[in-house]
DNA sequence: TAAAAATACTCCATAGGTATTTTAT
DNA sequence: ATAAAATACCTATGGAGTATTTTTA
């Protein structure tokens, strides 16, 4: 079935007039007479018939020309919503984030994005690095915002955006607390709560400290930022946490936060993509306003 | 928008894959990729993005899948629809027919036809000739079925398929009831219960009289035969009716029937169809069956 | 190295045009 | 006489092919 035969019998069974037909088609009349007759020819059935002057649709006419009438429907939503992305009444944006990223840098961010561009969906999945490096080369997302740290992939290109420090939390009534300063021959004594292995902020403090030849004892891992932080405050061990993470714990003096002298704990967070994807406009809009957004 | 870009999209988005698309769709791969490039062109929108060597949809992409999807659906199912009109899997009749053909002649018949085609609608309209010439003309019928009497339209081809008889009915307490012949004279003094004029069997009936100057009294006019049969039955008067219509009256002795001797009142009965229609096969195959079925 | 997509080119079918004739009101 | 559809004929776009190059796994 040729649609555009199709459409020029669309067109004389809703006016009964081939030359009517033709200019609403916007083509000469022959044309419109040419291809209702190769439809027909095609089909092997008449379509239309003409007694004495006046124009009819047979019966298999009347029931193709419901399915053509559906069929050019679905055609003009269809080209409605093309326009409707151009327009940024509909689209989405698909992100991944690592923890600090994700729940302590992003969400504001977003939250205004989203409120300037109302219609269109904000997805974000939360990870590890490790998960949101995968899924980004399935291309399950458009781009994510990860900590430093792991190696990133050769097909992925990643620019910094904004700096984070780790710091070391501890509760207020450690004896490290009262500290001005910290150094790395401190910390050999004290029992660590940390991030599991994979995550950003994991391998970057372990990877200072086994520059520096020191051990440190890990008694427990978590997965979450919030519930290191809540063991930590019950003094059950000290940890080292993404200065972003303390805003409420500081004001209301829960945890303790304290530099680590001679130990470099500051990481990029980087703006993670496939280095073959092209951007839509709606990306592009919220890229600029993470990148822009975050530095304050 | 154009379909066979639309289609060759279809593909690849299937198949995720423009050679495979290629293939599936008979066409070469060069092709696909160039009628994809068009309609993303065209929509100003990509569609698809190839990360490394794999093929995804975008969004866009994603979303006009799904309308082609709805689009071809339909493509196919108006295809099969059509098929099914050949195939007598659906379809339909439609006929009108004058009182006589309409109640006595035609319902066995095209009961018998549905029996042999029984997914195709058949749709009778009985109305007055006039009605149903009308009809004709204004293309709701397919063809129809009356009787002789009224003059048919320059427009519409009619050919005798059977012939009708006229009789005298009567009360069988009424005198002429045991009469072995009556005569135009006989009718003079009479009460006549007729048919309304515009009818067939009117006309007939009044043509025949006026030609042999015979005048009669025609005390009540009823658009229906049964109310007719049964007024006369009442002996309220006497009647000419269709001998096909006295079958059930006959046999229970209810009326009584009589030829009128010198008067000719043999009508023929009429198929009828405007001269430009084009018969599908169902309609062929049902005028078949009435012309060889009304014979006997 | 192999497989997939893009590029370059060639060819021809057909969509679409104009001019004209036929048909029906 | 007028308006609509059919017919005839012409042109050019673009659909589809083959051959080749580029890219990536």
């Amino acid at each position: 079935m040729n649609f555009n035969h199709l459409r020029s019998f669309y067109y004389v069974g809703k006016y009964l007039s081939f030359s009517e037909a033709a200019k609403n088609l916007y083509i000469s009349q022959p044309t419109v007479s040419i291809q209702v007759r190769k439809l027909e020819e095609d089909l092997q059935t008449k379509l239309i018939e003409q007694l004495g002057k006046k124009i009819y649709l047979t019966d298999a006419g009347k029931r193709l020309y419901n399915y053509a009438s559906e069929i050019f429907k679905l055609t003009r939503e269809a080209n409605l919503m093309i326009n409707d992305i151009s327009d940024f009444n509909i689209g989405q944006v698909l992100l991944g984030a690592g923890t600090t990223a994700g729940i302590y840098l992003l969400p504001e961010l977003l939250g205004s994005f989203k409120a300037e561009y109302p219609k269109v969906e904000i997805k974000l999945q939360i990870g590890s690095s490790k998960y949101i490096i995968q899924r980004l080369l399935d291309n399950e997302f458009d781009f994510a915002v990860i900590g430093e740290g792991l190696v990133i992939d050769l097909d992925l290109i990643s620019q910094s955006i904004t700096k984070d420090e780790l710091v070391l939390i501890v509760s207020p009534n450690h004896p490290l607390a009262t500290r001005h300063a910290v150094s790395i021959l401190d910390l050999c004594n004290e029992t660590f709560i940390l991030r599991e292995r994979g995550s950003s902020s994991r391998e970057i403090f372990e990877n200072a400290i086994v520059k520096n030849n020191i051990k440190i004892n890990v008694a427990m891992e978590f997965n979450c930022v919030e519930a290191i932080k809540k063991a930590v405050a019950a003094n059950l061990g000290i940890s080292v946490v993404s200065n972003s993470s303390l805003k409420l714990e500081k004001q209301l003096n829960v945890v303790a936060s304290l530099k680590i002298k001679d130990l470099d704990l500051m990481r990029n967070i980087y703006l993670v993509y496939h280095k073959d994807k092209e951007f839509t406009n709606i990306i592009k809009n919220c890229i600029r306003y993470i990148t822009l957004g975050i530095e304050n």
